[in-house]
DNA sequence: GCTTGACCTTGACGTAACGTCAACTCCTAC
DNA sequence: GTAGGAGTTGACGTTACGTCAAGGTCAAGC
């Protein structure tokens, strides 16, 4: 088979050269075929399939949408009538720009665990269930709060006893835990028992020296409101409140009470 | 089994208790086993998986950095040691950046679409292969070069017979194969072949009514290069090329070419 | 007439990270 | 003794094909 041959114009082409010409995969179009999204126009007596000119134009259509995202079966149902194309890619466009959100965030969250790595963090190395890790936390406490909160917050971890550490990792390891079973049935945030727990959860923040509203007896409330919204956004955090769900429950759960307290 | 003991505070957990903690499935850390990812700290006689305190922190970092999109044996090797896990965070991030860029040319394309939709377009009823469709590239055509480009062309096609027609189709049928083909070989598009194909190319250009560069007998240099950057970002154009790489061909071909001609 | 090689077929497994049965065992409480 | 709520190990389904594997078809060259 020449170039010639090999390039001119018929009205049947087989598998392997109709591949060639749009830039496909003969194995495509047998899963095409199978699915029952391109039938082949004509199947010889030995089993090959060929395809004619709307077959081709068919198949061009097919690829224009998939190069768009869209799924298959989307693609097969937007080809019955062209109504439901345009239907299709604007619900298509809404989840890719929902996507494209999604992926803005989780990249500001690499973002800024990698400059939490590199000053030193160590990947909740001592944790909410380990020892709260105040190194992990410090440009971001120092960004809003001032270094001096940092430091006194620190010194004041540093200057414990073995046994004063292990008892405050305890309560804090019991106040995840309390968490994450909420989060788990289902517990509404203005209820008694999440503004219970609320309530156990400013204490303990309002127990560490060098936090906004230490020595007042209550959290400042910006300080809380605050906390809770980065609860939220970094998995850091959600991991030791029961995952996204547990930490949208703290979050929601401290506005309530700082509504009603502060 | 009441609350309290519920969240009472020990150093072994059941697999469910676990996986509410964190705020995961059960099913979830069967698989984490089976890969070996997180293995439970202890086996039961009757089989059951238990997990203590390291394993929870453990469990902890896995599900941070998968929050952070990372696959799986991505974190494998990232908490094998903490060097890696910034390492493999710093890759992970450009991957997110190229998707979101790929996302964005994508939304941009399935708005185009749909605006050609809405304006009366067919969704590529009358392509290349069939014929070209005018009405299709109305909008770009009239925003670039003017609406009299558009309606002369227009009123061209529309002038001629069923015949001419077809004449015409098979011309450009012709030629999108042999772009085809010459993609799928792999041709340079300084080669001589891909150069004869960029004559052929602007001569069926300039050959249409409305084209800036008609009657001159030569396109005229920047329409043919907006021309081949439209071929590789609109897939409508990439279908008729051979996909893709045919379209990157025609575009960097008619570059080469033009350098050269105009 | 036979080999070679390109092209075709169907069948089946692999991919990522689990969700979702199914079938069965274990343990505690009433 | 039994009901129910754990737990277990399979095994299939998900998306859109890639990638063998084993074997049939066809035109060309000796």
């Amino acid at each position: 088979m020449n170039e010639r041959e090999h390039t001119r114009l018929r009205d049947e082409w087989s598998i392997q050269e109709i591949a060639r010409l749009v830039g496909t995969t003969s194995r495509t179009l047998r899963h095409y075929d199978a699915i029952g999204l391109l039938a082949p126009s004509r199947i010889g007596s030995n089993g090959y399939r060929w395809y004619d000119g709307p077959a081709l134009v068919r198949l061009q259509r097919i690829l224009v949408l998939r190069e768009l995202g869209l799924p298959l079966p989307a693609i097969q149902r937007a080809l019955r009538d062209e109504q439901d194309a345009a239907a299709a890619l604007r619900e298509h466009l809404t989840l890719l720009r929902r996507e494209q959100r999604r992926l803005e965030r989780q990249a500001a969250s690499v973002e800024r665990t990698i400059a939490a790595l590199d000053s030193g963090g160590r990947l909740m190395a001592e944790n909410m269930f380990d020892g709260f890790d105040h190194t992990q936390y410090k440009e971001e406490v120092e960004q809003r709060w001032g270094a001096d909160a940092y430091a006194s917050g620190d010194a004041w971890w540093r200057g414990m006893t073995e046994a004063d550490r292990e008892g405050w990792t305890a309560l804090v390891a019991q106040l995840g835990a309390d968490w994450s079973a909420a989060a788990q049935a289902g517990t509404d945030p203005a209820s008694a028992q999440a503004q219970a727990l609320a309530q156990r959860h400013a204490d303990w923040l309002a127990g560490i020296p060098g936090t906004p509203g230490h020595g007042t007896g209550r959290p400042a409330k910006e300080y809380l409101l605050g906390l809770g919204d980065m609860y939220v956004a970094d998995p850091r955090f959600a991991a030791s409140y029961g995952g996204e769900r547990g930490a949208t429950l703290v979050r929601d759960a401290l506005r309530v009470w700082a509504q009603a307290h502060l």
